[in-house]
DNA sequence: GCGACAG
DNA sequence: ATCTTGTCGC
């Protein structure tokens, strides 16, 4: 699929109103939630277009050790590259036809991307988070806009993150020695909040464990699909 | 004008 | 995001 510049401005003035549809206050306190799922997407060649996405949703008791409720994936052609700020365009319908299949209803989402720290507010975790008025929190592995000082290298030390002189998240040390995460809200739910529920959901590793989930069973899936051809 | 730019 | 094993460092 090739875009213009009309495309991108017509894009543009989607995201913008659908920022209008972003709730930014408590839906649940952060004690009622207790279901969480991860989101996570990969592709079976990246190079080419169109190409199969696969997305995987884990949800998890994060009152019960992280024990796995349930866990879904779904497979879709998508003809649509990955552009900076539009990231919602390339990888949501994968993620809505798996959310489709879930059959439990987790408290909140965590994506995997940004949520409001976009120059529009509507990175995929707000995208999400709007089309379904599910409670939704973005964790991103790199920047992609803002404002933000390095936080130390030690567990759970953090920094904020400012987009247009405005607080929209946290970069987040969620491990030490490794790299900070950017945390987000998407929807339905605060920017101290999200921190906080991402906080909640660190384990061992850098990556929340919903998240990291929803990736480790990626690999594995789309490693036995290359399998077999 | 130039560089930066989630996955 | 993906191609890929071992290896160096905290």
């Amino acid at each position: 699929m090739y875009i213009d510049e009309n495309l991108i401005e017509k894009l543009k003035k989607e995201q913008i109103n659908l920022s209008k549809k972003l709730k930014l206050k408590d839906k649940k306190t952060l004690d009622e939630i207790k279901l969480v799922a991860g989101i996570d997407t990969t592709f079976t060649n990246i190079w080419e277009n169109p190409t199969t996405a696969i997305s995987c949703i884990v949800v998890l008791d994060i009152e019960d050790n992280f024990k796995e409720v349930e866990i879904v994936f779904a497979e879709k052609i998508i003809d649509f590259p990955y552009i900076p700020t539009f990231l919602a365009y390339r990888e949501l319908p994968v993620i809505l036809e798996t959310y489709k299949k879930l059959k439990t209803k987790p408290d909140a989402f965590l994506v995997d991307g940004m949520g409001i720290i976009h120059p529009r507010k509507m990175g995929i975790a707000s995208h999400f988070g709007v089309v379904t008025d599910e409670i939704s929190v973005g964790v991103g592995k790199s920047k992609l806009v803002g404002k933000f000082e390095m936080p130390e290298n030690k567990k759970f030390s953090y920094k904020p993150v400012y987009v247009d002189g405005e607080l929209r998240g946290y970069v987040v040390r969620t491990k030490k020695n490794a790299n900070p995460v950017f945390v987000s809200p998407g929807n339905n739910i605060s920017v101290e909040s999200s921190l906080k529920l991402v906080l909640k959901c660190v384990d061992k590793y850098k990556l929340p464990e919903p998240t990291r989930r929803a990736h480790n069973y990626l690999q594995k899936y789309r490693r036995e699909k290359i399998d077999k051809n």
